[in-house]
DNA sequence: CCTATTTTATACCGATCGGTATAAAATTCT
DNA sequence: AGAATTTTATACCGATCGGTATAAAATAGG
């Protein structure tokens, strides 16, 4: 009941997730936000919250589709394997062509002001849950014997979430896929096969 | 002659330059940077020109002061202590205790809006020329025999600069340095010694 | 002491920031 | 048709954004 809505709410999310990605939260105005989702203000805050809720927003809609290759990267039998698919899922997701370049979970909000910093601590607790995840996969590995002796799970872990940090930045920099394959090859030597 | 400075134009720069490293560009409004040098906004615009002006300075002392180990590293006669010294001078700048953490290069602009995208296309370039360097280095080691045959210069220098910038993603993130030099060890063990 | 010069301090500019009050438009239920 | 409800459109809010006009304060040279 009531006055029909006319956008459909799914996309106008993906087109927020879409802005804050490429120009982060700070760099992406309301006016960028309701000119692109083709809402009104007053639309806005009353489907999304504000700003703040509606980059959350955003943030969950980006791993619950964007991140589906790293769930599934785990449940891969091999660790190495893991590892690999990891680091090419980030690659592929960053240099996709028919998204920003980068992650939102970097670009979002590396440094900031005061008035994002809930924001910062936000994106910062959401890469210390992949890590923790990645990590608690190359637990598993190690009590399954499917893991290097040499280092630890947790430090192997970080490893490769660091490389795909760097190749964040690398992809929003203008690298492109090729680029950081190679990237990747070489980080994967320090495991052998 | 005429009235005397009042403020040290140093030591005002370096403030800015910490500014920016910390909260980036667009980030640190101009009440930050007279409130945290100490002058006011005429004085700011009088001595660097505006905001962006200022930014480039800051870059620029940012390059020239910080960047020294990066120099220095490039005239050690063997590349991996090269690659070693770059990694490690790179994760002691991001997690110093006297500066913000991270790099400026890099929390300086990564995603941001179209005001700032000139500042953003100053530290991309920034990022190559860093790139470049340490590319040429590798070339000449190439030459003298003191390269692994398995990669290419250019390769291996993305590799080297990729992983800075996780490191710079971890450092801006809470990471400390011990964390980032159990990083570095794995991404030098591609590297036969 | 007076002038020229430089830096300071104050107050202001239009534009944009995130956010909201108000009411008209469009629907469903009675 | 009329009331209730929801979403739209418009116009606005105070605060802050980067940037500047104006003139007072502080020096050196004549």
């Amino acid at each position: 009941m009531g006055r029909p809505r006319e956008f459909d709410v799914d996309e106008a999310l993906q087109t927020a997730m879409e802005l804050f990605w490429r120009k982060g939260y700070e760099g992406t105005s309301l006016t960028d936000l309701t000119e692109g989702m083709g809402i009104t203000r007053p639309s806005l805050y009353g489907f999304f919250g504000n700003k703040e809720e509606l980059f959350l927003k955003a943030l969950d809609r980006y791993e619950q589709n964007q991140m589906v290759f790293f769930r599934e990267a785990l449940e891969d039998p091999k660790a190495r394997s893991v590892a690999e698919r990891v680091l090419k899922g980030y690659a592929d997701l960053q240099t996709s062509e028919c998204n920003p370049n980068g992650c939102l979970g970097i670009n979002g909000a590396l440094a900031c002001s005061e008035a994002a910093a809930e924001i910062q601590k936000c994106l910062i607790e959401s890469r210390r849950r992949v890590e923790q995840a990645l990590a608690d996969r190359f637990e598993r590995a190690d009590r399954e014997g499917d893991f290097p002796d040499a280092c630890s799970p947790i430090d192997l872990a970080r490893y490769i979430m660091t490389v795909t940090q760097g190749t964040a930045v690398q992809a929003a920099s203008g690298a492109d896929r090729a680029a950081l394959y190679k990237v990747i090859d070489m980080a994967l030597q320090c495991w052998p096969k």
